[in-house]
DNA sequence: ATAAGTGCAAAGGATTTGCGATGGG
DNA sequence: CCCATCGCAAATCCTTTGCACTTAT
C-alpha cells in the first residue's frame, strides 16, 4: 500500500528561495557563510567565520564575510549578539533553539542557555505590555545575559 | 532637646575610601570621570565621558578616560552595557537603580528600563541555580535587553 | 547584458600602548 | 621623594568603503 498523503507542515524554505524574496542573489560566498553557521553553530565573530571558510578552502575575502553578515543579519537569518570582548558575534535564528547566555567574566567563555520555557514566556509577556504602555515602545524581541565565572575559574 | 542616637545604616563608602581600599590613587581625573556619571547618569561612552568632561573645563586626555573607565569597571563602580552600535558604554551601579534597557533597532535611541520586581527575581533565581547545576558556573549578575521600535520609529 | 556582488587595499573609528613628564600619598 | 598616573601621539584592532573586476540571473 501506497500513501498517498504526505503531511508536510512548515516545510522550511530554502536559502536560494529566501534570497530570491529578498531579492537577493544565491551567491557562493553566502552559501558558503551560511554552510559555516549551520556546522559550527553558535556565536562566531567575523573572523571566526573567515577562518572556518578558509579551513574548508572557500576563498571569500574579509569584507565580503562583513558584508553578507550585515546583509543576513537585515534578512533576519542571523542575529548580533554581544559578549563585551570588543567585537561582534552572530548566530543564526532557523536552525537554533532560542536561547540566551551565561558568560565567564574570567575568561571569556560564553555557553548557551536553552530551553527556557513558559514561564519565562508569561514574565517576558507582561513586561513587554508594560513597555508598550509606558514607554510607547512596540518590542519584538529581547535577549538575557548571564555574567558569572565558569567551572575552571571559579 | 539633643538626639544623641543617629542611626545611620549603610553610610556610603566615600570614593576616596572606595580607591584606598583597592590600593589606588582618588586623582582628579578619577573624581572628575566619577563626578560626570553621577551628574549625567545612563549608559555614557568613553567619548560622551570626554565630551562633558571637556564641557566641564576639566582637561583629561582621553586615554585617561579609557584607562580609567576599565580601573571602574574592575573595581565594580561601573557596569559595561552594549547597544551594538560599535562602542562600549558604562553605567554607574551605586547611584543608579538596577535596571535594564529597551533598544530601539530604527534610531538606536535607548530607555532604562526600572522596577522590575520580585516577579523578576524570583524567575531569575530560578534560572540562576539551574546554571549552576547543569554547568558549573557561578551566577553573579544579568542584563536584559529588549529590543523593538521607539514610538517615533514604529 | 547588466546590475549586483566580490576582492583587495586603503580608510575609518574605537580602543590600547609606549614613554617621558607630573603629582598624590 | 617615588611610584602610580597622566597626556600625547603612535600603534593596534575591528569594521567599512572605493573601485575595478566578476558573475548570477
Amino acid at each position: 500500500m501506497i500513501i498517498f498523503f504526505i503531511e508536510v507542515k512548515d516545510l522550511p524554505e530554502s536559502w536560494k528561495d529566501v534570497f530570491h524574496r529578498f531579492n537577493k542573489k544565491a551567491t557562493p560566498s553566502r552559501r558558503a557563510i551560511l554552510e559555516v553557521f549551520e556546522e559550527k553553530g553558535q556565536h562566531l565573530s567575523a573572523e571566526d567565520v573567515y577562518e572556518h571558510l578558509r579551513a574548508k578552502k572557500k576563498k571569500v575575502g574579509i569584507a565580503t564575510v562583513y558584508r553578507n553578515l550585515d546583509l543576513l543579519l537585515r534578512m533576519g537569518i542571523l542575529r548580533k549578539v554581544n559578549f563585551g570582548d570588543g567585537r561582534e558575534h552572530y548566530e543564526i535564528c532557523r536552525t537554533a533553539q532560542f536561547h540566551h547566555h551565561l558568560i565567564c567574566t574570567q575568561c571569556g567563555q560564553v555557553v548557551d542557555c536553552e530551553g527556557m520555557t513558559q514561564e519565562e514566556e508569561q514574565f517576558l509577556q507582561r513586561l513587554r505590555k508594560e513597555f508598550e504602555q509606558k514607554q510607547g515602545f512596540v518590542v519584538h524581541s529581547y535577549h538575557i545575559y548571564f555574567y558569572g565565572l565558569c567551572p575552571r575559574c571559579r
